[in-house]
DNA sequence: CCTCCAAATGTAAACGTTTAGATTTTATTC
DNA sequence: GAATAAAATCTAAACGTTTACATTTGGAGG
């Protein structure tokens, strides 16, 4: 009764070759009641399970996908996760989770460590957008759906946000509200949805007709310190912004703690619109008016395109998605 | 050039049998440097990666685990994920994520799923802390760590954060504040931490002397909706509480938005501490005081506990860890 | 009670590694 | 330069499946 029992042991207990006890295990039928009845028995009495490893070694398919984030901690990639995992299970797959801590040389360790377990394909929202470090996994051709973060110069599905949209929308809103001098808190310059949500905030200044000021626009690097320091630089300038836009949900943590810090009252000495629509928003006075991206609907389309890739093994173009945010109107930007 | 390079192609391509490949891939020495150097610019002509399922072939071994808890989109849980993932990425191995959504049944289908991938060991959060849903998993004996909740009648090491000492603190310090009407918004009682927190409160209110309620013990089920619903309860009691505890993050979020929607001012009206330092806390106004669990910490020994279990084969006895949370005072209870 | 055919079952090779044990090569000593 | 020991390398057998192909079995029809 020794270590786990194999095929070989169910078709002994039931009398059978392997090849009928393995005909049952994956029902392909043609096989006697009887006969079927006596393995099914075996099976239960030597709690008998398959071994994945042997199986993969013919079939190839692992059942397996690989999901790569550059921070599990961020709220927005468990949120995310979920979607995935949950369109998964039910496929039959199951994922390894991954985080980079942003490093594109830890995040090529963590794709070679999941090919060398075979992994049916992978999920990823790159540390790096230039895609260079990914040519070894390319050559592997397993399938890849990038997340959140574009690889341009890659061949492979997209499911981005419309970023530029859920800017222009947002800095729309205050513009509309009277606010003139709006500044942006924007994420890294060398990922995309850094620019494109600096890009969405030029297009509506410019459609509406009011003016590109360097000074209102503060790079930062997406984590809550950098909406911290952002908010410190803003407010010593001699005509401080009336309204700020924070590009993700850690800055815009940041960015409010700083306001508290400073006094400077949030919703009446400057109106803050923030990306992503986190449990916070609802709780800070007045309710923080936001961005909101339909993060577990990005994770259950990632999965389904990429398990779409998965079975036809037939070369498709390259696909791209851009679901919409939707802009969600609280309480904290006032008219100006 | 085409399907993955094996380790034949390699050897052929330098002129060398597998073997010695082989023992360059794992670093076992007793190769000729020349040699050497000759498989080594084979492996990367070819781009050789090696297959994990042949090699677990042989040596059973994964460097694989499984993480498996109730809502990945519980922020508790990517937090523990990440003290987890980064400490199994250290030593070489990788983690599989499943969510249960708290059912037995999921939780069950998901080990099997697990043990077919030959995982090296799990950490599980369980959706049922009885655990009749483990003996098949148990029989395989793969190392199990409980983590969050216990599985009292299981041999397997647990990392638990110490919850009655968590509640006991809480209440103590609202009753050295002056409140004698202390609500309790706990978890399901058929869970240790649901049970255990509501044991601390018990305790404290005897230690001080005061009367126990049964009307100031509300059974949430840790969701925020059950939060949202226990403020509702509590508020046209005829002798409302004067102070809440609310058990975990969640049902201190719906607290909260019930407070708010009621104008039971918090702070004011009613004190209130929260069970896990979540972003929130610093947030609303008045800042919340609460019993903080170090979550990444609690990953980090769960996988450590882990695999030591899996390195050394001899049995050892079950193991009990009980992190000590912090009750962080912020503004949220004021003197009775 | 044969024949014969389809249905049921069995046999054996392959998947890509690791590794014990056999064999060859190299270096050392005289 | 032969003998020998040590080092390097090779051969081949597993590991637990799946599956093409071969073989057996059970009945229907005569």
């Amino acid at each position: 009764m020794e270590g786990k029992a194999t095929i070989q042991d169910v078709a002994r207990q039931a009398g059978v070759s392997i090849a009928t006890v393995s005909r049952v295990i994956n029902g392909q039928g043609g096989v006697r009641p009887k006969t079927e009845a006596r393995i099914v028995q075996a099976i239960e009495e030597l709690a008998y399970i398959r071994n994945a490893a042997a199986r993969t070694m013919k079939s190839k398919a692992t059942k397996t996908i690989g999901v790569v984030v550059p921070d599990i901690s961020n709220p927005f990639f468990p949120l995310v996760m979920s979607g995935i995992e949950e369109k998964a299970r039910e496929q039959g797959y199951i994922a390894f989770l991954s985080g980079t801590k942003e490093s594109t040389v830890v995040e090529q360790n963590v794709l070679k460590s999941l090919i060398e377990r075979g992994v049916d394909g992978v999920i990823l929202t790159t540390a790096d957008e230039n895609g260079q470090h990914l040519t070894q996994f390319i050559e592997q051709d397993i399938p890849l759906v990038a997340v959140d973060r574009s690889l341009p110069h890659l061949e492979v599905d997209h499911v981005l946000v419309d970023n530029r949209k859920g800017a222009y929308q947002a800095i729309q809103r205050l513009i509309l509200q009277g606010h003139e001098r709006i500044a942006i808190i924007c994420g890294p310059l060398s990922t995309t949805p850094g620019r494109d949500r600096l890009i969405g905030y030029k297009e509506a200044l410019h459609d509406f007709h009011l003016s590109f000021n360097e000074a209102y626009v503060i790079e930062g690097d997406f984590s809550e310190q950098s909406g911290y320091d952002a908010v410190g630089q803003l407010y010593v300038l001699e005509e401080p912004p009336t309204a700020i836009f924070t590009c993700n949900n850690l800055m815009t943590t940041g960015c409010l703690k700083a306001l508290d810090n400073l006094q400077w009252k949030l919703g009446r000495d400057v109106s803050v619109i923030g990306f992503d629509d986190i449990d916070l928003a609802t709780f800070v006075q007045p309710k923080l008016t936001v961005v909101s991206r339909p993060m577990k609907a990005l994770g259950e389309l990632a999965f389904q395109l990429l398990h779409e890739r998965i079975e036809m093994k037939q070369a498709i173009g390259k696909r791209s998605y851009q679901l919409s945010p939707e802009l969600i109107i609280r309480e904290s930007c006032m008219l100006k």
